[in-house]
DNA sequence: CTGAAAGCGCTTACAG
DNA sequence: CTGAAAGCGCTTACAG
């Protein structure tokens, strides 16, 4: 029996899903023009590329990315360092990540940071894995030795969430000062004159702009800054509950309490019930990120929100578009992104009580 | 100027990365012997092999994987589904996966399922993607109609930490009504007599497991089952608050609250708090499950640990062996497998209060 | 605006 | 036990 079209030589499966040949053939056009009209680029006249794309339509073609990758010299690794015991923030994080390295062929890895690591031996660890650029997440973003040694293996990276962006690594945020002044100034606007803070770790860059938001905001509003209203945390759930017992134990206590981030509200709030006061009718309680500790307490907490996904994606974007042009040669621009965040109204926050 | 070697003809970057002929040529052999080496395969002469790994070692030499993904014609492409808003599960979960996928070169595609999508238009889906097999952590390992529509596409899958695991799927579990009853167990050794069961829920397998392990401690322990101690929970923080108010306004309440996950525990130690009951002085309260909430809340708790990224890690192994299997046409063989939890001790549970 | 040829780095299928 | 040849599916570098 003779093979219909060219003689196969031997060899390989056959049955395998269709190739730009296969669109190329249906469409009438060479496997070129297909590779053209798939990488988007201009130089194709409109009706090849409408043919084009009935094809790959009626083929239902999906390019292999294993062959895109060798062909076009790429393959891209890119790590995902992390530290941070915040588990929801990690998996916000790594959805985005991956949806954006998915859709541009590029290989994720995820390394975690022990605290006691030196960053040499991380950056050893980078080596081995052929890592092109990288991804730091709060804390991280914010460790000098990390960053130091990172320039200094011409690395592409991207703080994400940092208070203090340097200027030879990319940056995403969102603006922590204006976000922490915009929900103070709903407090204000919803009465409360005594409107306590409980700050985040000092280590973190972002906790001196909220608190920072938060002072103005209060300036702004031509109120006096109580020194016994703002009280140090560092994050945790437990530093909350010490914070939460100083302000409610003062002679004066807070009508309302805004803490750094959501573990040590939903703290404060604990400490609230067990002072047998009632959240918001008695006190507000507002915290910030909107982790899912946000929902999950009850009642539930008036937050701020990061767009964490669009923060990762975003991210690995810009890492791309890093590790492209320094392929090319091309001098690598840094990029400094501010993104949106939210003022998330839910339950904890109520008007000042009237006594 | 003549070029060293044999002439290029033309086209492409040099300075790449070393590549298997470069590690062929210092080690004497051919391109193939190295990638036998590679490929872990016995017929190899150890001299051969031991010049093959030295040569590699010297080049700092690492597979490109697109380029055996091409020619090996593999490219497996996994899906996690999931549809759990517990966040600290799925970036637990995801770590693991992405370990493994990344040893095995295979691709992660995460994708999140709406309760009010259908199981149809999922699989298609998973279509568009090229999925080739199927990761299904809880809830969604118990969807009768995602199984079986996944079944009739003849996707390999794997239910994680199910409690009714289907013939036709892989499953990577612990023993859940074991773990149970081994944290009633410990109750019981601590002189508990009144111990009250807050169950999941009950459209998870896995919260019939746990509450029969609960009421087998019991019963070998000679104790009478008190229906008013077994309250029903839904795994959230609020069910958990309702239940803990029920129990705790008993005319006989326990002196140990046992609920079937952290949330809950962490939700009936607030209420206990509330109460002005001290944890664990009058009341025990253990959770299941080890997120972080039960390191978050204080005191914090003494809980059930699933070993979540070694089931994620596991779970990929046989889907990738799976693929492999059924694309050789081999038998598909069902793997059912137990890994072992953990019980951690920690703030939350003490003895029996006399009064 | 479009295409024929060569090559990306590896593995499969044979042959010795 | 080892190797020469062909091919995986795509893109790059040219030429028209």
């Amino acid at each position: 029996m003779v093979e219909a079209g060219q003689t196969r030589k031997r060899k390989r499966r056959t049955q395998s899903a269709p190739t730009v040949a296969d669109v190329a053939r249906l469409a009438g056009v060479s496997p070129m023009t297909v590779s053209r009209v798939i990488n988007r680029e201009t130089a194709v006249m409109d009706a090849t590329r409408d043919k084009v794309r009935e094809a790959i339509r009626a083929l239902d073609y999906v390019p292999n990315s294993a062959a895109r990758s060798l062909a076009g010299g790429r393959q891209s690794r890119i790590a995902l360092l992390h530290s941070n015991p915040s588990a929801s923030y990690l998996s916000e994080f790594l959805v985005g990540t991956l949806q954006e390295a998915g859709a541009s062929d590029a290989q994720l890895v995820v390394e975690h940071c022990a605290a006691t690591e030196s960053a040499e031996a991380l950056a050893a660890r980078l080596d081995a894995h052929r890592v092109d650029a990288v991804l730091l997440p709060p804390p991280l973003c914010d460790d000098p030795a990390l960053l130091a040694v990172l320039q200094a293996r011409g690395l592409p990276m991207v703080q994400i969430a940092t208070g203090r962006a340097v200027d030879f690594a990319h940056a995403v945020t969102i603006d922590d000062e204006r976000a922490a002044y915009a929900m103070t100034r709903h407090l204000i606007d919803r009465g409360h004159e005594r409107i306590a803070f409980i700050t985040g770790d000092t280590n973190q860059t972002v906790s001196s702009l909220r608190l920072e938001g938060y002072r103005r905001a209060l300036r702004e509003a031509g109120r006096a800054l109580a020194p016994d209203l703002v009280v140090e945390g560092d994050f945790t759930y437990r530093s909350g509950l010490a914070a939460a017992e100083t302000l409610l134990a003062l002679a004066l206590p807070p009508t309302a309490i805004f803490a750094s981030n959501d573990d040590m509200a939903a703290a404060a709030s604990a400490v609230a019930h067990r002072h047998g006061l009632d959240v918001p009718r008695q006190v507000t309680i507002v915290g910030y990120d909107d982790t899912p500790i946000a929902t999950t307490v009850w009642p539930e907490l008036t937050t701020i929100r990061q767009p964490i996904q669009d923060m990762a994606r975003r991210g690995t974007q810009l890492l791309i578009a890093a590790i492209e042009a320094k392929r090319l040669g091309r001098a690598a621009s840094v990029h400094h992104e501010c993104l949106d965040f939210e003022l998330v109204l839910r339950e904890s926050d109520g008007d000042r009580p009237h006594d």
